[in-house]
DNA sequence: TCTGGGGTCCTAGGACCC
DNA sequence: TCTGGGGTCCTAGGACCC
């Protein structure tokens, strides 16, 4: 087969769920979730598959995951945990071929100097999960956009080819929500128009797209046919915000409670921001009302900072500035606009 | 029913300068 | 007295991703 361009998608199988069941085995079989627990306004971030059985889901809200499921058990992620277990990941993976990965769990790889990708694939992703004990599901097209769609098709420990010039007859009944780039809104806005699954998407007069989606209803006809030369970039990733942010457990009205967390995340921005010898210019603070209506406020700096102090006065001044009284659902302070030294990134590795 | 935390990218408008 | 266009920097919000 010729493979004018083989890319391949990794995607790593409820994988907070399988990092924790590394260190508590006698958990294996149970409904899981990773990440907030009832009662603390946390959500879940990842359900293990018997949990998934049961209607929970990641991004659920912790309390109505419990509702639907009540011998759900809750576990905090162990992020120094994930973040080892993603780097086996990703060295592993980087052996096949030059590696983008986009999240955590989740990587392209550029398997065009490959004689037959396809024969590789199945290969790979069983030595990723001998090699470390975790699930993956595994993605190989001639574009990212489908084999993202390819390695999510038949989750878990999935492995889906799409060869080359089937790409469109492939998407053609998903719905358009699977496609990466559509999300919420823009589900909800195609639905109305009656618009359902790729292949609704394709045939649609682009007339009938373009009074809501303007210039956009083209790029959406492209996705939904799989179309993306975007290449898999191998160049390491560059940082461009630090920042932090806290829901409080009860809405807070108090503003020596307001600064007493403020100095907190400023603390943390100021040593994550030391960690990788980094300093910036911009501050911007977050604060989301009890309605959840959330505002940005950010100040712009002659001069670069780090020190905890020093993000905190203008936290401080923002804050003073945009807050009347009001309750307060979530405070959260970044820092962007770095320098520009070089030495600057040689702490990422 | 209640909605985390960490990011990226895009758009639009205003200020300011030449 | 009236009024150009382009470029950069900055701010705010929103959509989206995991």
């Amino acid at each position: 087969m010729e493979w004018p361009r083989a890319i391949l998608h990794l995607d790593m199988d409820a994988f907070f769920v399988n990092v924790y069941l590394l260190d508590h085995p006698e958990d294996c079989g149970v409904p899981l979730a990773i990440g907030g627990k009832p009662g603390t306004r946390g959500v879940v971030a990842s359900a293990s598959y018997e949990a998934r059985q049961h209607g929970v889901h990641s991004a659920m809200p912790a309390t109505q995951a419990q509702r639907r499921c009540p011998e759900l058990k809750f576990a905090k992620a162990d992020w120094s945990r994930i973040e080892a277990c993603s780097r086996e990941v990703m060295r592993r993976l980087s052996e096949f071929g030059p590696l983008e990965p986009l999240s955590v769990d989740e990587a392209f790889v550029d398997l065009g100097g490959e004689e037959a990708p396809e024969e590789i694939v199945p290969r790979l992703r069983k030595y990723i999960s001998s090699e470390t004990k975790l699930p993956a599901s595994v993605g190989l097209a001639t574009s990212k956009l489908v084999a993202k769609v390819a390695s999510d098709f038949d989750k878990p420990e999935g492995c889906t080819i799409v060869s080359p010039g089937n790409e469109a007859e492939f998407l053609a009944p998903l719905p358009v929500r699977r496609l990466y780039g559509i999300g919420p809104k823009t589900g909800a806005a195609l639905a109305e128009l009656g618009i359902e699954t790729c292949s609704d998407l394709v045939r649609v007069d682009i007339q009938a797209l373009q009074p809501a989606f303007g210039n956009y209803a083209v790029v959406l006809q492209e996705l939904a046919q799989g179309v993306d030369t975007r290449p898999v970039d191998p160049s390491p990733w560059e940082r461009k915000q630090i920042s932090t942010e806290h829901t409080f457990p009860k809405d807070v009205t108090e503003r020596e409670q307001l600064l007493t967390a403020l100095a907190e995340l400023c603390e943390q921005v100021s040593t994550e921001l030391s960690n990788s010898s980094r300093t910036g210019r911009t501050v911007t603070l977050k604060l989301r009302w009890s309605d959840f209506t959330t505002i940005t406020r950010q100040r712009t700096l002659p001069s670069e900072i780090a020190a905890a102090k020093d993000l905190l006065r203008t936290a401080t001044t923002l804050l003073d500035r945009n807050w009347d009284g009001q309750a307060v659902r979530l405070l959260g302070i970044g820092v962007s606009r770095f320098g520009t030294k070089s030495q600057t990134q040689l702490g990422d590795f």
